[in-house]
Order: structure tokens, then sequence, then C-alpha cells
DNA sequence: GTTATAAATGACTCATTGGTCACTTATTGC
DNA sequence: GCAATAAGTGACCAATGAGTCATTTATAAC
């Protein structure tokens, strides 16, 4: 529809400009955060001019909000249209779970915003809040709820499913922690994959010799 | 030696202001991060004037960087001098280790670090850096050892252990993290004793119904 | 074409804050 | 007591960067 070869200095594109500024936006808050974060730096990654921000979002911190909003919405929908593979159990429904985020998740810009939110939840309380209720209890509540459903058909061993929710979303999180602040100190990237296997083979086997039936 | 029962307002004492000076800012930078902390409320709150700050330190930069590297050589040394209780075998290693950090790291000012550390990644490598070579790769270095030494006397089984020891390190960084960014968000504080607890159990007997021998 | 209008911009302002400095006050040595 | 010295300070400066606005230019309507 509109010109895209050539990136004329001037162009007037209100239709795709406020996903390219929010794009340009997630990826400098992720890398600078918010404080550090200059609006002439995300106009530049956006190809327009600082004013022109302002056309689309009334501040920084509107803008701000806007990214994390957009990409969380964006996401709890494509979550919400496609759910992760029909499950047979308890189990399936964890590793089903773990390889979407894991796929959707990890390898995308999305992957910035828990880190964003995190640094930024003292400065920015209302975000941290948002976050709090629409991603992270809601993820608490289908892992509990796969414990839960596990436990109940013997397919799980009983566990402190109010607490253990936790330790089997954590690793999911460092996942992504590494790859934005301590991929730069390593030679090889990490591997999203292995490290969800490696999580899997623990999280079900656990670490303790099983010198009977391997549940497999 | 000194008084400290009424506070003046004109105090010399050069001797204790350098830890008080790190104390405030620790905290400051922790809850605010590095850009948006004023080098007045870090004075505010360390009973100085903002002046004072550069009579200890250079300038900002040089207070964030004594701040981690002072607490960081802080810990380190504590946990050289005084090690997790002697362990019998791999898994009282891991044990040790886990409880170790849980009572010394995840209830002290200290725990600010790590979620300090992540979000400043982008902004000062030099200090992600420092904090991957000196803790990350050590505490990296101890799993494995736990996880080899365990696989090779039969204690534990197999597993990827180039991968596994973030598996296991991931639960410590999420309750320190969730402690600092969405305790506001909750009614109950995060027993970090169940967190262990919960921790332990899913990774020595993982989740899978064991019909036989169970590791106790 | 011509005009209307909305997108886009460069140049500006102004509040904030890191950093400095001349000066004040506590402490130490005699 | 009385320098001498070092700790501590308020008031200031300069740079930075968020936000504004008059003007320019692309697009749409006719």
């Amino acid at each position: 529809m509109s010109v895209r070869e050539r990136p004329l200095r001037w162009q007037r594109r209100a239709d795709a400009r406020p996903q390219e500024l929010l794009d340009a936006a997630l990826a400098v808050f992720v890398e600078r955060g918010y404080a550090a974060t200059r609006l002439d730096e995300i106009a530049r990654r956006a190809g327009v001019a600082k004013a022109t921000l302002y056309r689309y979002y009334e501040n920084k911190l509107e803008l701000f909000k806007a990214v994390v909003r957009h990409s969380l919405v964006a996401s709890l929908d494509e979550w919400a249209t496609r759910p992760p593979g029909k499950a047979v159990g308890a189990r399936e429904r964890l590793v089903s779970l773990l390889t979407a985020f894991m796929e959707r998740v990890a390898g995308s810009p999305l992957s910035g915003i828990p880190k964003l939110v995190v640094a930024e939840a003292g400065n920015i309380p209302e975000v941290a809040r948002f976050y709090h209720d629409e991603v992270i209890m809601k993820a608490r509540a289908i892992v509990v709820g796969a414990l839960a459903e596990g436990a109940a058909h013997g397919e799980f061993r009983p566990v402190d499913a109010e607490y253990a929710w936790r330790i089997i979303v954590a690793p999911m999180l460092f996942s992504i922690i590494w790859k934005h602040s301590f991929q730069a100190c390593e030679a090889q990237p990490l591997d999203f994959r292995r490290h969800l296997d490696a999580q899997l083979d623990l999280l079900f086997n656990g670490l303790a010799v099983n010198t009977k039936k391997k549940v497999r």
C-alpha cells in the first residue's frame, strides 16, 4: 500500500507508526531501563524525530506503559487463541506449557519484558502489579492446577503446589534473564531447547537414583 | 568511641562513613536502579549532605561499582571463611549450599544485588561481567561439581550438568527477585524456608510417582 | 491543479541533577 | 587554649534530556 522500498526522510504512515515506535521503545527500554532510556534514542531506532513520538504517546511514562501493556496483551491473546497443544494428562500439560513458553517467548523481543518489569518495579509499581496480576497469577493458576490434577490422578506425587509452582516457573525466567543480561559474558548462546530438556528431566525424575520404574 | 546517641547535624566519622554510605547507596540503587537514583536521596538516607559523598567516592559510577564490589567481596569472604557445613555426600553438599544461600543472602540487603546487576547489565557491562565471573561461575562450578560427584558415586542419576546447574540455581534467583519486585503485590511475604523445601523436594524426588524406594 | 489537513520535524525551553567549591565546624596535636 | 587539618556543608554551575511549538511536507479530497 505505502512506499517501503526507499525510506524517505519524510513519510506519513500513521497506521504503521505506533507499532514501529513500540518495537523500538521495547528494545531500548529493555536494554537500558526506563530512566536511562533517551527518547531521542527510541526515535532514532524507529527512524523518526523525537517530536513524532509525542503524536502517538502523551509522554515517556505513557509510552512505557503502552509498550508493556501492548506486548502483554498481544501475548495473552496469542495464548488464549492458540493454547499449547491438547494434553492427555497433567504431565503433558506441563510439558506443553513450558515448551510453548520457550518457543513463543524466549526467542522473541517479548522476552525482555520480565527483566524490564522486575527492574522498574520500584519506580513504576503500577506496571509490576499489572504484570503480577495478568501474567504471573495466570501462570501460577495453570501450574498449580496441573500439579493438583496430576496428584489427583496419581500421575504426580503430591507436592506443596503453592510453593512448587515458583520452582517450576523459575528456570523460564532465568533463561530469559540470562539471555538479556549475561549472554554477552559467554562465548556460546544459551540453548533454550537444551535448557528446557534439562529442566524437564529434573522436574519429573529428580536427582535421586531410581532403582525401579522410570516413568517414560 | 564516638558519640552516637544524639545524631548531631555535624559529625566527623571518617571511619564509619564509607560503610554507611555504601549501605544507603545499596538500598536506593536496588530500589530505583542506577539512573533513577538521586545522589541527594542516598545522602539523605545516610544522614549527610550530597557533597559528603564526594569525599569518599569519585562520582556516581564509582560509588555504584563500590557498592557492588564491596557487597560481593564481603559476601565471598564470608563464604570462603565459613563454608556451608561439612557435607557427607553430594546431596548434602547441595542441601547445605542452597540452605546457606537462603540463610545468608535471601533475607539480607545483599539479596538486592542480583536484581541490580541484571537490570544494569546493558548500561554497565563491566559490573555484569564481574558478577558473572566472580559469583555465577563460582556457583556453577560448585553445583556442576556436586552433580558430577553425585553421579560418580551413584548417588545421583547422571544429568546434563552443564545445563542442569542453571535449573538448580534459578529458584534461588527467583526468590530474591520476587522479594524485591513482587512482594508488594502480595499479602503474605514469601516464606524462604518453605520455598527451599519445595525446591529440594522437587529437585531430589521429581514429580513422577515413585512406586519404589524413596530416597530419604 | 488546488486546497485542506494531518504527519512530521528542528529548534527551542526549562526543570532536574551530577558535580564543584569556598566556606564552616569538629577533631587532633601541641 | 590554640593552631592545623580534615570532615562536612550549602549554594552554585553546567549538562542533559523531557517536553513544546511554529513551520514544513506528504497525502487526501475535490
